[in-house]
DNA sequence: TATTTCCTGACTATTTTACTTGGTTATTAT
DNA sequence: ATAATAACCAAGTAAAATAGTCAGGAAATA
């Protein structure tokens, strides 16, 4: 279980699809631009979500990604697992060989620990994160500042 | 907020210190030997600990390291702020200094996660932690084998 | 005094994170 | 057709965090 600034990248991305669900896709130039990410980088963790069946992606023009299930029905779990965090939850399952077989029952421990926070995030979904209070509204009107610095507007919104 | 193996060890040998409480201190080199971790890397987390008010250290022979509070009222949060993780919770606070300080609202949905896993961490304590199934005769035992391989026993255990 | 053990600081190697560069392919609009 | 758009892909780089090393203290005990 290991949870840094690189699954905050990649939530906060996903809530971005998740609050344009429906509305057609959300390109990561966008995402890109309003949430100050390497344009590169998103790519790169979009491959993961991607393979990962989180998001499917468009091409073209009028092309982006988009959630591949509602909202609903997405945890913050997933979007970790998805790219790569948590995967390691031993110390011993890696490098250090676990010597005797015995001796790494204290991992074991850690491990319950683990799945404890697992379980926890697996209750969060993507929903459920953005209808906690007026946040929905606060990220919109975000992008309508964003919308009136830079020329260029979302598609997605009317 | 952040978790990953760095917590691990800190909360594993603090589990160590957790076994043995009341019966006198526990020297790193033991913990070091048990647990497979570098003794100055060691030192430089407990450092952390004792500046934390976590454990205290008693020098010399006979000396080592023992919880200064009861294992019921130090939780796993603790133990992972202590270390110095979980501080830098907003992406922005740190080196991209958050543009318009409107932008950064994102951050904030996240910083509420985040609040709620340091909960949840919050409401672990090493005790609780030490009660869960037979773990603690499991710990006990690894270290009856170790005391077996090498000449050298720890002083702690009758 | 000699040993044990904590304590401190600085330095190194490895890994992870975040980003960059330079392309290709599929799709849409002109 | 052709040009623009935007997903895809691969490799390499810079900075940071993790994990560990080294070399020496300073306090307590025997």
């Amino acid at each position: 279980m290991r949870l840094s600034t690189k699954g905050r990248y990649a939530v906060t991305a996903m809530l971005d699809l998740a609050i344009h669900h429906g509305e057609g896709a959300v390109t990561l130039a966008d995402i890109s631009e309003a949430q100050g990410i390497s344009l590169s980088y998103l790519e790169q963790l979009f491959a993961r979500l991607r393979k990962n069946g989180l998001v499917e992606g468009i091409r073209g023009p009028g092309g982006g990604y988009q959630l591949s299930r509602p909202p609903t029905e997405i945890s913050v779990a997933h979007v970790i697992d998805a790219i790569g965090e948590g995967v390691d939850v031993t110390l011993c399952g890696g490098k250090t060989d676990c010597q005797e077989g015995e001796r790494c029952l204290t991992h074991e421990l850690w491990q319950q620990l683990g799945g404890r926070i697992h379980e926890f995030l697996e209750g969060i979904t993507l929903d459920s994160f953005l209808k906690r209070k007026n946040v929905n509204a606060v990220v919109r009107r975000q992008q309508n500042d964003l919308a009136v610095e830079t020329p260029r507007l979302r598609k997605t919104v009317a």
